[in-house]
Formats: structure tokens, sequence, C-alpha cells
DNA sequence: ATGAAAGCGCTAACAA
DNA sequence: TTGTTAGCGCTTTCAT
């Protein structure tokens, strides 16, 4: 067994109370530091968090569900999340629901049985049933990249439309009018700004949006490759595609290969996120690039503020984090 | 305040041990279960895991500790194991230790001190002082991907010379004589099986290893292109390049897109893992395929198995899982 | 089948 | 500064 409290009070000749201050940073009486530092070494006594938790009703733990662990985007904000709150001594117990709004719900459950003292989410379930009971035990909640109508709470987001703006007009200065898109879910925050995006920067060179040049993806690889693959036979004069995921982009780069198309001469592509991804594209590609780790941090941050005793009833904050457009080779210069 | 056992018994009128029977399974009267039901649902109740955590010294959570979450191989194992686990009412807490001995142990502690009932690690420590502690604790311990010295406990991992010998005689079979290989840190277990492989493979045929042709990288893309460039400018007769993990098959890409040299024309490629990487690359890469999600569900399985009260004393188990050769369009036939 | 009571390891209020 | 004590919410004897 291992030891306990108990136990240090025992060997030292101390009470319990001296012990506990000790172990919580209070004042105790030099020779008695000494005493009980001498005993946690022998006994190789560690903190039992669940007895303190079960006292303090906090877990020092946070749950985070994301709709798809195997991710780019969602494991580099978890990479960064999960390293500010440990080194806070808080754990992260992560839940990939898979998209699915059923497993997301389960998630949550799980996660508040597990009494988790904050919940990050990257919902997969636009309704946002699951999170307006959440809401009601008090506890935290930080949504990250989506954000519901009528949940009010922190948010960490990417300024969407301008990422797809700001990526649609670098097509249209090179030349290009007939721009597609493969965009996400339609009933996806996220997408739904990006698409916005696409469409203001069309109003504002002045060009129409044509229908035939939108697809709706559903941010996997294969939506990716037939995406562009159903753009290109039904829009013979488009010119270049605008993807709006990681995933997505290496699924129309995939469904180039598939159909021997080359990337600047036969099509321009301008991707989203995974810079590494877009260095081993051949050649390399321009892409919208997300802040994702200062994504994770960003949530992290606001999490341990709201867990202090400090920053509990301040308003909701929504932090929007802006993206870069990086110049690879994969868009042509048509303009003449 | 969320409602308590205690709440439930005042409010059905009945014991506490009655309730807590039900919670588990036990044997109720009829009568009773329906108001226990009833008063679970009327107060919202839910069972705290810390407190029966504290009472029954298991918190039903395993903890995982890996050198990078952030990489496929890694991620992709995590989410075959979480889904496992928590399909059994078990929480996973990973820990991302940056391939960085330091880390790795502190995150051992941080879970040994969240009192995880199993420790799930792909090793980065490979003297294994870390673990050779928690394995005092009698707890089970799964090591993944890489074997450690002296620990003796279960064990998943694939058959990594296989792997990189039919990756070798594949290229030799192509007619490649001269076949460079980046592998992974000289200290680590898998890469030293790789290697391995590699060696056999030549054995097999007949031809000899030259020192000049192996590579050591540190699993990164950066090591992975500068490791291929390295391989060419020292290697003017090398034909092939055989690189053994997933970022290091990226970043030979690059380093290949860097040198403006094309493959299999210039040079042929067996790369490592991820699939969709493989064929968004064009043409498309030959990679050796590890059953990464399988790895994580097997880990579950065996974690499972030593955590309920049957398995506990059979002997350690090794697991080695095979791989597969994936055939793309990245080695050039160049036996006449 | 059910109830009473002890105790898991800790913190915090109170006393000394 | 330190010791004593009560309980956090649960499970588990031991009675009944």
């Amino acid at each position: 067994m291992a030891a306990t409290m108990k136990d240090i009070a025992r060997v030292t000749g101390l009470g319990l109370a001296t012990i506990s201050s000790y172990l919580n940073g209070g004042n105790v009486r030099e020779q008695n530091r000494v005493k009980i530092e001498q005993a946690i070494e022998d006994l190789h006594y560690e903190v039992n968090e669940v007895a303190r938790g079960l006292r303090t009703q906090a877990t020092r733990t946070v749950g985070v569900v994301i709709p798809e662990l195997n991710n780019v985007f969602c494991s580099q904000i978890i990479t960064g999340m999960e390293d500010a709150l440990r080194s806070e001594g808080y754990a992260t117990i992560v839940c990939d629901c898979r998209s699915d709004t059923g497993l997301e719900k389960e998630a949550i459950d799980f996660l508040v049985r597990k009494r988790v003292d904050g919940l990050v989410i990257v919902p997969t379930d636009i309704q946002g049933r699951n999170l307006r009971e959440f809401l009601k035990s008090e506890k935290p909640l930080i949504l990250i990249d989506r954000r519901i109508q009528g949940i009010h709470c922190d948010s960490v987001l990417v300024d969407n439309r301008s990422a797809a703006s700001e990526a649609v007009l670098h097509l249209i200065k090179k030349g290009h009018r007939n721009i597609g898109i493969i965009g996400g879910p339609r009933d996806v925050f996220t997408s739904q700004e990006r698409l916005d995006g696409y469409a203001a920067a069309h109003r504002m060179a002045g060009i129409p949006v044509q229908e035939s040049l939108i697809m709706h993806g559903d941010y996997t690889i294969r939506s990716g490759a037939r995406g562009i693959q159903k753009l290109i036979s039904r829009n013979p004069h488009m010119t270049a595609v605008f993807v709006t995921n990681y995933e997505m982009t290496m699924g129309a780069v995939i469904g180039l290969n598939e159909l021997s198309l080359k990337f600047p001469q036969d099509i321009s592509i301008v991707g989203f996120d995974n810079l590494e991804f877009a260095r081993a594209c051949s050649p390399s590609l321009t892409i919208v690039s997300q802040p994702t780790v200062e994504i994770g941090e960003k949530a992290a941050e606001i999490m341990l503020c709201r867990l202090s005793s400090s920053g509990q009833d301040e308003e909701p904050k929504i932090i929007r984090l802006g993206t870069k457009l990086i110049e690879g080779r994969s868009v042509a210069d048509i303009s003449d």
C-alpha cells in the first residue's frame, strides 16, 4: 500500500494538520519541515489526489471533447492545451466522438461523471443540447473553433471569414475568375464562415458567385478527393480551387493525382492547414495556416483563469485568432 | 450541489446500502427498485466516481505516455485505445512528453499522483528507470512499440525486422543494389530492429551493407529532409532509399522537392506509415503500413484484462502484430 | 433484502 | 504554528 498522510504524521510525530499545511505551502517550523521531507522521502509518499478531490470538490481534471483525434488540427490544439494544463497540475481527459452527436453526448456524460472541473469542446452537435445541460453545472465551458447559437461562454476561434477571403482574393489577383470551393458540412459554423469569406471576396472583386462552383465535403480525405473530381467535371472553365481543411486538401491532391492532373498547370489550388504537408507536395502548396497550438494554449489559459478563484464572474470572452496565407507554388498566374 | 446517495436514501426512505446495492447491480426488491429509479431521475443523480474511487482504491482511469501526440502513429494508437477503454467506463489521461526523458518522468509521476489504475507507454527513456519504479506499484504496465531491457511486462509491438526486410527485399527484387536507409535514433529499440531487417535483407540477397548508406534521423520531418539530402550527396550510386517512419518519409519527399529530384526517376523510395499521405504523393508512395489502430485496441484489451479480477497473475504477454507492404509507384524497376 | 456504521485519505474549522 | 475532529460520497462488513 502507498503511504498516506497518517503514516507521515506517525513517523514524524506531528499532527495531520501540520502535514497538510506543509503539503499545501503553509508555514511549518523549520525542524518539522526537515522531518516531514525526510519521511516523505523514506516512505515514497505521494499526495492522493482522489482523496483531495473528494474533499475539495475539485478533481484538477479538464475534459476535452473533439470530433476526431486523428486530425492534425485537433491533435495540435490538444498538444498545446494539455501541455499548458499539466504544467499547472491539471490532467486532461480527451474524448474523441468521431463527429457523431450521439457519441458526443456520451462523452460529455462520461466526463461529468468523472467530475471534471471544466470542459473544452470542439462541438459536433450544432444544437448544443448537451452543452446547455452542462452549463447548468456552473462549471467553466470553452468552445473551440465553432460557436453555437444561444450558448454564451468563452470561445476561441479563428477569423474564418478573413482567412477565406484572403485566400480567394489571392486567387483573383492571380487572374482566376472561376474559383471552386470545397467547403465543410453546411451546418458547421466554421464552414459557413469560410463560405461567407469566399462570397465576400467575390463581391469585393465584382465577380458573381456560381452555385456550381460550391461543393460541400465532410472534412474527410475521401470527400476532398471526390469533391475536386466533381467540381472539375461540372465546371470546365474552373481554373482554381480553394479547399477549406487539411484532410480535404490532401484528398484534393489525391483526386488530382487520380485524374493525372497537375497543379498549377491544369488547376490552381489553395489548401488549408499543415505546413509540412504543403511543403511536401510537389510543387509546394499555397495554404491558409491556422495557429493551432496557440488556440490550445489560449483555451488552457482561459480555463485556468476560470478555474482560479479570481476569474470567475467575468463576461464570456470571444477570442479570434488570425490566420496566415503561406505562398507555395500551387497557384498559376493567369492574369494578362 | 449535485445529488448524492444520501439524498436518494432520504427521498426513498431506504438505507444507503440498498441504494449502493442497486447501483452496483445487486438484488433490490421490485418496489424499491422503482422508487430508487424515480428518485435518481428526479434528482438527476450521477454516481460520484471520485468518492467511489477513494473507497475502492480504483479510479477507472488509465494513464498513457507517448513521445509525441502530434504524430500520426501515436494519435492513431490512442484513438483505438481510448475508444476501447471508454466503452468499458475507463478514462484515458494522455501525456505527451515530447520525446524528452525528463518530461517522461514528470508525466509518469503526475499519473501516479492521479492514481491511474494502469499505465500504457511508448517509452522514451530506454533505460526505463521511471518504469522500474512504477512496476513496484503492482499496477499493470503495457509497453507499446518499444521494449526495454530488463522490464518484464506486457508489450504490443510490430514485427519491425520483417517489415524492414520485406521493404528492402522488394527494392532488391526491382534491381536496386545501393539502397540507403533513414533509420531512427540509434538507441531506440524499434529503430534497431528495422535496421536489423535492412541488414538481414542484404544478407539474404548476398549484398554487402555499406556504412555510408545508413543515416540515423530522429523521427522528425526535418531529419528526413536532411537525411535524404546527405545520403544523396554521399552516395552517387544510390538508387533507392528506405525511410523508417512517417514524419521522416514526408521529410524525405520534401528534401527531394528541394533538390528538384523526382521519384522514381531520380531515386526510388519506400516510406513508412500513413496510407493517405502515400496516396496523396505524386506518384503515390510505396510504404510499409503498420496496424496502428489495432495496436491501440490490443493494448486496451490487455489492460482491461489485467484490470479485471481474472487476468492478473498471468505471464507477461508479448504481442507482435504484422505490417503490410503497400505498393505505389515510387519504386523504379531497374532490373535488366 | 435491508439498515447502521466504519472508514478510504484528505482538508479545513476550531482550539490550543 | 500545531493538534483534534468532522466530514467529502461512497462501499462494505455485520447485523437484522
